[in-house]
This record gives C-alpha cells, sequence and structure tokens, in this order.
DNA sequence: TGCCTTTGTGTCAAAAGTACACTTTGCGAA
DNA sequence: TTCGCAAAGTGTACTTTTGACACAAAGGCA
C-alpha cells in the first residue's frame, strides 16, 4: 500500500477573535496591543493564540479571548480558517515572535471566530502578552499585525452577509433599546442609509421587537419608546425556515 | 514578560472536499472508498488528507482530491474547520490510521472544502490510498468514516444558504442545459418543490440564462430549448451588489 | 412663548410573489 | 393515419412587499 510516510508534518494551530461593538454611532472591534518588544513598532492586533492541545476550536477561542481581554461567556462563531505558508511576512512580526514563542518559524494556521457583543456589558481587561485591550472604529483600522486585516475584512463580510439573511444584531444593544439606536446598527453594519419609515415598518412585521411601556427620559426633544427584543418569536421564526432578509 | 514557554504543540492539519455533482435528477457527492486494512470494515469518506508544509490551503485541497479522485482544476471554497480533539473517536477509524500512519494518534484539525461539478465533465480515478471514488446520492449518505457526514452536513448547509443568496448551480450542468434541468437542480439542492411557471420567470427576469438556437431532439415529448448560462451578466449581477435571490 | 431637535406616522404607485390549468410538440404504438 | 402519452411552454388575477416621500408631536431650553 506504501501510504505509511511522507507529509505528516507538524503545524501549529491557533485562533483570533473579531469581537463587534456597537457605541450606538458606529461599529467598533476589539483589539489588542501587544507586549512592546524592542526593535518592533507597535501595531494594533486581533486577540488571538495558539490552541490547546485537549481543546476544540470553539473552546480555545473562547479562552483566548478571555485570557487577553478578560471578555468572557461569549458565543463566537466561525468565519474561516486562513493558513498561508507565508501569512507571517511582516518583518516586525517576525521579530515580536522571536521574542516571545520558542519556535518562532513554525507555521501558524489560524481559525477565525466573530461575535457581537454590547460594548457596555464588559470593560476590556487586557493580561497575558496583551498590553491594551480597546474598541477602535471599524473605519478607522486600516492595518493590522499578521493577516489580522485581511481575517476582520472576512469578518466584516461575514457579518454583512449574514445580517442580509437574518435580523441578528440584537446582541450589539442593550437590553432595552430605542427603535433609532437599532436603525442606526444597520446603517453602521450594511454602510448605507436606510429610510427609517421603512426600516422600521419591515422590523415590526417580523414580530422580534417588542414596545416596553418605558420612555427616555431627559432629553430636549421627543422620547423615544424603548424597545426589547423578543428571542421567544426570534427562534420561532429561524425554525419556520427563514431566510431574505434584506434592506 | 514570561510569555515565551507552554503550549506550542504541534498539530496535523488536513483537508476535506464535499464535491457536489448533479445527475440530471439528484443531487449526489463525490466519495471514496479508502484503501482496505485487515479488520476495518469498509466504510466510504470524503476525500482528505494531509496538508504539505509549503502549500496554503486552497492548493493542498486541490491537490489532495487530485491525488485520490483524479479531479482537477475545480474551484473549491471553503466551508469551514474541525477540530474537535476526538473528532476521530470510531475504533475502525483508529485502526485504519494505525495501518496507514507514522504517527496515528497525532491531533488532526481539517479544514473542509466544497464545490460544483458537472459530473460528466469528470470521471473519477482513484489512486493514493482511494481504493475506489464514486458520487454516491446525498440522500442516501447516512454514515461517514471519521467526522465526514458532519463536513458533508455542513457543507450541504451551506450551498443551501448560498443558492438562497446567489443563482450559484450552473456549474453543476453542462454547457448546454434545459430549463427543466435547471428547475430540478432547484429542487434538489433546496429539497422542495418549486412552481415551474414562478421559477422560470424569476431565473429569466436575473437575464444570467440565455436561449440557444438549438433544441432537443429524439424525445417522445415536446422537445426543450437548450439554455446557456451568461457569466459575463452573472459577474455584472454580483458587482451592483446581489443578495436575496430566494425561492 | 418660541425654538430646536428627534420621534413617529401614512399613502400611493410600482414591483414582486403566489397560485393555478391548458395548449403545444414530437414520438411511438395500434 | 390516428391516437395517446409525456414533457414543454405559456398568462392572468390577486395579494403582498417594496420604495419614495413630508409633516405633526413631544419635550427641553433659552
Amino acid at each position: 500500500m506504501q501510504i505509511k510516510n511522507k507529509h505528516e508534518i507538524n503545524h501549529r494551530i491557533s485562533t483570533d477573535c473579531v469581537i463587534f461593538g456597537f457605541d450606538f454611532n458606529q461599529l467598533r472591534v476589539l483589539l489588542i496591543e501587544r507586549q512592546p518588544v524592542e526593535g518592533v513598532p507597535q501595531m494594533m492586533a486581533l486577540p488571538g493564540d495558539l490552541i490547546f492541545e485537549e481543546e476544540n476550536l470553539d473552546m480555545a477561542a473562547g479562552r483566548v479571548l478571555k485570557e487577553l481581554t478578560g471578555l468572557e461567556e461569549i458565543y463566537l462563531e466561525q468565519v474561516a480558517a486562513f493558513g498561508d505558508p507565508n501569512r507571517v511576512n511582516k518583518p516586525s512580526d517576525k521579530k515580536w515572535l522571536q521574542a516571545v514563542r520558542q519556535d518562532p518559524d513554525a507555521r501558524v494556521i489560524t481559525v477565525a471566530y466573530y461575535s457581537l457583543v454590547n460594548m457596555n456589558d464588559y470593560e476590556p481587561q487586557p493580561s497575558s502578552f496583551a498590553k491594551s485591550a480597546s474598541w477602535v472604529l471599524v473605519d478607522e483600522i486600516n492595518e493590522l499585525a499578521f493577516d489580522h486585516f485581511e481575517i476582520f475584512q472576512a469578518a466584516l463580510k461575514k457579518l454583512k452577509d449574514k445580517i442580509n439573511m437574518q435580523p441578528i444584531g440584537f446582541n450589539l444593544l442593550p437590553e432595552k433599546f430605542t427603535f433609532s439606536q437599532l436603525h442606526k446598527l444597520y446603517e453602521s453594519i450594511l454602510g448605507n442609509e436606510l429610510d427609517k419609515r421603512n426600516f422600521r415598518r419591515k422590523m415590526l412585521k417580523l414580530n422580534i421587537v417588542e414596545s416596553l411601556d418605558e420612555k427616555q427620559e431627559g432629553v430636549p426633544h421627543k422620547p423615544s419608546q424603548y424597545f426589547k427584543f423578543n428571542e421567544e418569536n426570534y427562534l420561532k421564526l429561524l425554525e419556520k425556515g427563514f431566510n431574505n432578509f434584506g434592506f
């Protein structure tokens, strides 16, 4: 059979997380600064690290995220695997790995995850090799360590595609929210304007947001009604086969 | 900094391919039988193998597919990575690996790919550790080696989702095809009936199929017009931002 | 009291979706 | 040659959804 042999090559596996947040105005992503290394210019990176021996990928992503940023109990969804043999090609990245890894030249394949969280529920606490962790505006991200910019773009595309299929995004908002906030959220993700009335009509017809008996207070204009997400109805909607939700 | 250390663990990476074909009636997937090993009951598997040192993931998937089935020059799209620590848990799979791999217990993370091809353009030619390669009806797949059934299901779901976003699927048909074939194809993928007239109307409005000056011959009923796919218009459609194509 | 700001609402026309049945074409069998 | 069979191909009426668009209501503040 002469199969036994040949290409049983070892690689390293890591996970990187693209965590989206929303500040009621713009979309943001949680980035870290790596611990400084002599001669390596600072650059932001996605939180990510090598996986453990006995972990599955989802668990690894959750653990790594927690280690680097303090964020915990977050539902992560896979984006894709990135495995270009020279995905680490910037000299600064190589230098940094030399300072930090035992075997800095080992090939690393990474599995990217993304998630949507309500920024106010999580206060990033950098640790491990993260010097800082902060929410960076999506529009201001233009260079990242390793191939993280590419990963970030893939995650953003996935988010846009997904929100056109399913009314996701409520994770980015607090429990009670106004229609304007929801509206703005959609505009931020999709990157274009949506007619206020049409947005409201379409969203309400789905029956997954529910008006509360509570209004904004202390605002110098007509106060907004608060709404909450109805998860039960949302799940029903998913069950009965749901796609094609687009703006 | 005390970062250097710890979990720099080696893993193996493989790719597995879910190749969909269409026999004008039902959807099929290309499966292999592994070379028999004493005491290991036969079981079908997706074509897949470990990646090489200097290959990126996409290239690896293409090469592995070619080695095992002879299929070449196929556009493969990633489904997801599967990395459960015990994704190899059937005794028969373990036995087979023991016979075939130097290090049969090494953890393997696999990156799954899928593709759509016209069955008639490719005659599967098993080689390497594939004893046979054949097109199996999707409906008849219920057990596969390793975690390949799970991978197959993920790929099928991805295909269904995608066909609701974009009119893909032409790769599954020959260059010229009838509307009935296209219609049947959609029904096979989606798993439900579609009204003939409405299907035709919706598809024609997209302007991506073009009628040829040629009809079926020798059929004992009204002969069907042949059509071809217009890739140019399809690309135009994609460019101008296209989603929400559902039945 | 008047001004400013944001919320919240309705209508109409165009487009898309849905449900549904009969005629046409060509072969083959009687 | 005619009849029957099988699949292709076509249209309409009704409902639902989309998309474009403008003004009144509420509350704070000066």
